[in-house]
DNA sequence: ACAATAGTGTCTGTCAGACATTATATG
DNA sequence: CATATAATGTCTGACAGACACTATTGT
């Protein structure tokens, strides 16, 4: 498919500025489970419209900086946690007239999984060209509750909605995870996300098999019997199962 | 979320046209069965760039007739086939400096199944806006070999594995169905999606356990022993089973 | 010794794979 | 009645759920 002459005179004269496209942005729900809980990283925004209003971390695609769409994603997220190889999935792209002020907008849904040991010395990370917007983590189930920007609630719930769907037959939540953890750890989390609990034995027998995790050899002491830790193989986290749970 | 007055006030004075935005399109791969084979409906650009190329039907969002982007998804299906309502289904959103000359641009790709038998009637559909481009249906297989515009081998493969991965644990091949059909017609068309033979016994518990379809009285007579026709029941062919199918 | 958490043994149930068998048309 | 295709019977194997049981630590 070499370009033609004729195809040359097009592009010469062809301007991108005569045809108005929508807006598009990248949108992240950054996942890690705090203190027990699920949670979103969300921003407070600094700039109209919807001032003031707290929104999933975003923006444009920097054509200058990104080549392609996941980096854009991937500059998003580090901007925002300064976490440079994280889990990160594109979700859905949304589209529409109404759901942005400013005319048709789309937006590109990612999620990302970040370990809540790494996080935990945030906020205020924000080393991007933005004029430093308040970054926070809250709980999904408060953030749901809570009243934000466009229709961010719509998104944060797809983004939840992929999680929990792919943490029933996938080892996804392995991504939000420390270096080591020990199998009761990686089973809360499980927990967490499906909000449910889970057999302890079929649990363990299921992640041993699958081979995405392999023990470090170290051992956690506590309170009482010490636990063996873990760590991941380097078997994606993304590895699927050959059934899913099944929930009640 | 009231707009503050200041929020009027920014929005009075925002001008899109001020904000160059990326290239944005819908393609569609419209998948089908015809005389045994997975094919795939293509045009020939009668437009620059790439003029004269093979590619997946797309078009730009047209912000007067399209309120979501799913329903520019629609428009463009119906212009291309006339099938007003098919199984349609968003893949992935593939976005770069590189895949267009015009500058950087975004496709929202999605997948749609039609009936092969409601498809005899094309080609020739194309009530579009288009100046009419010529419509084709091609087996997969060839269209792979083809030279097609853009990315449009990538696109066209990432909707391939979709539909191929689906069809593994759902009901999806059911949307390329006529009203009515036999079982061995309907293993067949997933034989020839997922490239291998399948257990008879197995497939027919399967699909009956999901309560996907059901017989409609009727039956097929051919040169031997009669066959039950069956249709489709009002379950989603989205339908998830309980497990995958194991391939060879 | 006891409490509490870590970790195992083992039985059951569900569902896909394999393949032999029976059923029912036409020529 | 021969043959091809439709449809079923039934055994096996993989793997999740349930739950009782054993193991190992600190106090």
């Amino acid at each position: 498919m070499v370009a033609s002459r004729a195809e040359q005179q097009f592009l010469k004269s062809y301007d991108r500025r005569e045809f108005v496209a929508p807006l598009t942005t990248v949108d992240m729900a950054i996942f890690s489970v705090i203190a027990g809980q699920l949670s979103v990283l969300l921003v407070t925004r600094s700039n109209f419209p919807a001032n003031g209003c707290l929104a999933l971390p975003g923006g444009f695609v920097d054509e200058a900086k990104d080549a392609t769409l996941l980096e854009t994603a991937h500059r998003k997220l580090t901007e925002k946690t300064g976490i440079e190889s994280p889990y990160l999935e594109q979700v859905e792209t949304i589209g529409g007239a109404s759901r942005d002020p400013r005319g048709w907008s789309i937006t590109v849904l990612h999620f990302a999984l970040v370990d809540h040991l790494a996080v935990q010395s945030l906020p205020g990370v924000s080393t991007g060209s933005e004029p430093s917007e308040l970054t926070e983590w809250m709980s999904v189930d408060d953030a749901l509750r809570a009243d934000l920007a466009f229709d961010h609630h719509d998104l944060l719930n797809a983004a939840l909605g992929r999680l929990r769907s792919k943490t029933r037959y996938t080892a996804l939540p392995l991504a939000l995870m420390p270096e080591e953890f020990t199998l009761t750890e990686l089973q809360t989390v499980y927990e967490i996300i499906l909000n449910t609990t889970l057999e302890k034995k079929a649990f363990r027998r299921r992640l041993l098999a699958a081979g995405v995790i392999e023990e470090s050899g170290n051992v956690q002491y506590g309170v009482h019997r010490p636990a063996a830790l873990f760590r991941r193989t380097n078997v994606s986290p993304g590895h699927t199962f050959p059934r899913s749970l099944e929930l009640p």
